[in-house]
DNA sequence: CTCAGTGTTCAGTG
DNA sequence: TCACTGAACACTGA
């Protein structure tokens, strides 16, 4: 379940498994949908014998830094994710069999990375969605070279940030989504964000009071910065936030403060939100 | 069996 | 230019 917070939890994971050791074994899926007709042989050419420096994100893209270049960038799709091996295959994506895998390698694997300390990382996508890519200067090019701010680190001054709002027009939802706008938000966080911030998703971006701009701005810092800090899935998204109730397991689908809940279409993405809350 | 879905990209339209 | 819509991608689980 890839939005930023998961890429984050994914990039922590690269980096213990990766960072400082050199590559010694390439295995590449032969799915040129997924690695952008890249052949395998290239990438094997490219990461053979590399040492990684470090594993960087920008909003919902990964990259490796290695000791020269290019270097590979991965993006998750709704189903990637990167899994290690050993007693209890670390899943970062919520499908599948609940709790530790034990497949190795796990299903769906598109590429996987031996290392010098005998570490592996396996980058595994069921439904396609995700990319990886060969890039000499990753955060110049696109598609990191397209995003707007990080939605954690980069998040501007309220001033600046007040800006980029006010100069659009589309509905609310559809900004937050727009990766050229906050990179990293998806469809969970941005309904989160939206009902903290008590507004309503149609709302064109325009038409927002410097009040609401504001409110809309701390929701997505504190959205952002809870579910990156948790320690474990389960602890992302605390129980008072509507993502829990998002979808009606609970057919009623009230929230934990019995507010009703409500779905509709809107910036073409299914969107949960509360109108005795939101305005 | 059917259908929606955590995301992106592209073609077509207004 | 901006913004919206629908399709496509391929699989899972309700």
């Amino acid at each position: 379940m890839p939005e930023l917070p998961e890429v984050e939890a994914a990039r922590r994971v690269a980096e213990r498994v990766a960072r400082g050791r050199r590559i010694v074994d390439v295995w590449c899926a032969d799915d040129p949908i997924v690695f952008e007709r890249v052949p395998a042989a290239r990438w094997r050419r490219a990461l053979l014998g590399r040492r990684v420096r470090a594993v960087r994100r920008h909003g919902k893209h990964l990259w490796f830094e290695l000791d020269r270049r290019p270097w590979p960038c991965m993006h998750f799709g709704m189903t990637g994710g990167f899994h290690t091996p050993g007693r209890g295959t670390l899943w970062l994506v919520a499908h599948g069999k609940k709790g530790p895998g034990l497949a190795w390698p796990p299903r769906f694997v598109k590429l996987i990375l031996k290392f010098d300390d005998g570490g592996e990382l396996a980058f595994a996508d069921a439904r396609r969605l995700g990319r990886a890519r060969l890039r000499l200067d990753p955060a110049a090019e696109p598609p990191i070279s397209l995003l707007g701010f990080d939605a954690w680190r980069g998040l501007p001054p309220l001033a600046s940030f007040k800006a980029l709002v006010t100069a659009r027009s589309s509905p609310m939802k559809a900004l937050l989504l727009d990766q050229s706008f906050a990179a990293g938000v998806g469809n969970w966080i941005a309904d989160e964000v939206l009902y903290q911030a008590r507004i309503d998703p149609r709302r064109r971006a325009g038409t927002l009071t410097g009040d609401e701009i504001r409110r809309l701005r701390t929701a997505l810092a504190r959205v952002i910065a809870v579910s990156v800090r948790a320690r474990n899935d389960s602890d992302r998204y605390p129980r008072t936030w509507l993502f829990h109730d998002r979808w009606g397991k609970n057919p009623k689908a009230y929230t934990a403060r019995r507010e009703k809940i409500r779905h509709d279409t809107i910036g073409g993405r299914t969107t949960a939100w509360v109108p005795s809350v939101q305005r």
